[in-house]
DNA sequence: CCAAATTTTTAGACAAGTCTAAAAAAACGA
DNA sequence: TCGTTTTTTTAGACTTGTCTAAAAATTTGG
């Protein structure tokens, strides 16, 4: 239906207006890794295919029907994640890229029986939410750890940063979806953070603080 | 490592190299659905990278590394429609163009992951047999139901025809792999053939006879 | 054995997707 | 505000894989 390019674009073009509300076309190619002039020349084909709305310097917004294609392939990259750690036994920090091209195999039938046979997963094993068939989910609110106060506590649930250093740093401190947090100390020097796991104690600096989410 | 052109390429040579030793441009355009002008080109970069020996005029044959590359793909579709079958419960005349798409995802790690979770089965859900991670399989000697003789008998084990109209004919005929046959009656006129498979007597057409496969 | 039919290759073109270099538009800032 | 910087687009080129039409080589059969 979709060339394997257009999808990649309409799926980064998603994932950037999560935070921005019109996406820019130098973010679409840093996100790509591609070049801006390669961009504007696929801006123009998915305009005419009115996957996006666009005009020139203006910046870009999916269609309700871009957005729909979007939210299948990132509902199949997450599904298939979910079955690489789940079924196959790979561990969260190795499934992104074999998900980067599984996420591309177009059967509806395939991926909604891969659904059924996890029996309905609601969250990828980066805890983040993994649409239904029809593209809905429901976004759980989660708040970075550095932003709890003293004494409160949360559910480690999500990541900000998805690279393999940083999945397997937080595998080897324990810090797994899941696991039940509570700030014990805060050192004001660094803003670091004494995190109390179970019955162990863990010091993470303040960027790991800023990329580890939680459930409140 | 190469693209997804060069791989259907190899596949495709791999296959009818079965049957002639030489493998010629228009065998292969014919597989692939394309025209032997393209064919003549892809066969030039195929012999740049050492996968096949090619002469103009000449027909191709596969190297030993081209050969090795078929064999993964080979053993990645077979695995994949085993899952697909038996893992997802799609029917055996389903999963063929499903198979076409994911034999080119490239982990190597992924499919051996998967031929140990499905605990490394030997066989297709057509009764083709699966390359292990070393492209070795152990080909078993099938003889079509058509060359038995009368009250002879065999193991449903392949077929030469792997079209969906063919398969779900032999489905609803509850002609499966593993069902035991015996040829009750050859019908001089039309070679038209009847077997006893369990308690009942089913007749088939020279056709069908032709492209069903029985070990002895 | 040679003319005709068939197969294969070459020549030239095109679409998708990418690139670099340069031009145009927009945004910034003194 | 207006010159400078940054962003975006255009222009032109390249690669991969495909096509049609025509030329060349091979095969076939009378
Ligand atoms: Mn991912
Ligand atoms: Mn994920
Ligand atoms: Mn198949
Ligand atoms: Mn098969």
């Amino acid at each position: 239906m979709n060339t394997l390019a257009e999808e990649n674009y309409l799926k980064a073009i998603y994932h950037l207006s999560l935070n921005d509300l019109n996406v820019s076309t130098n973010q679409i190619a840093a996100a790509l890794c591609t070049k801006a002039a390669s961009v504007t020349d696929m801006l123009k084909k998915l305009a005419d295919k009115e996957l996006i709305n666009y005009e020139r310097y203006q910046g870009v917004t999916l269609t309700a029907v871009g957005e729909k294609i979007a939210l299948q392939i990132i509902r199949r990259h997450r599904l298939w994640e979910y079955f690489l750690v789940e079924k196959l036994n790979f561990k969260w920090d190795e499934v992104h890229e074999m998900a980067e091209e599984l996420e591309h195999i177009s059967s509806v039938e395939l991926v909604d029986r891969l659904d059924k046979f996890m029996d309905y997963p609601k969250h990828d094993p980066h805890g983040d939410p993994i649409p239904d068939r029809d593209g809905n989910f429901k976004k759980h609110e989660l708040i970075p750890v550095a932003s709890l106060k003293l004494n409160e506590a949360g559910i480690i649930s999500g990541v900000r940063d998805h690279s393999p250093g940083f999945l397997q740093y937080l595998d080897k401190q324990q810090l797994i979806i899941g696991k039940k947090i509570k700030i014990t100390d805060i050192i004001a020097y660094d803003n670091s953070m004494i995190l109390q796991v179970e019955t162990i104690a863990i010091h993470i600096s303040r960027d790991v603080a800023k990329n580890l989410l939680v459930a409140i």
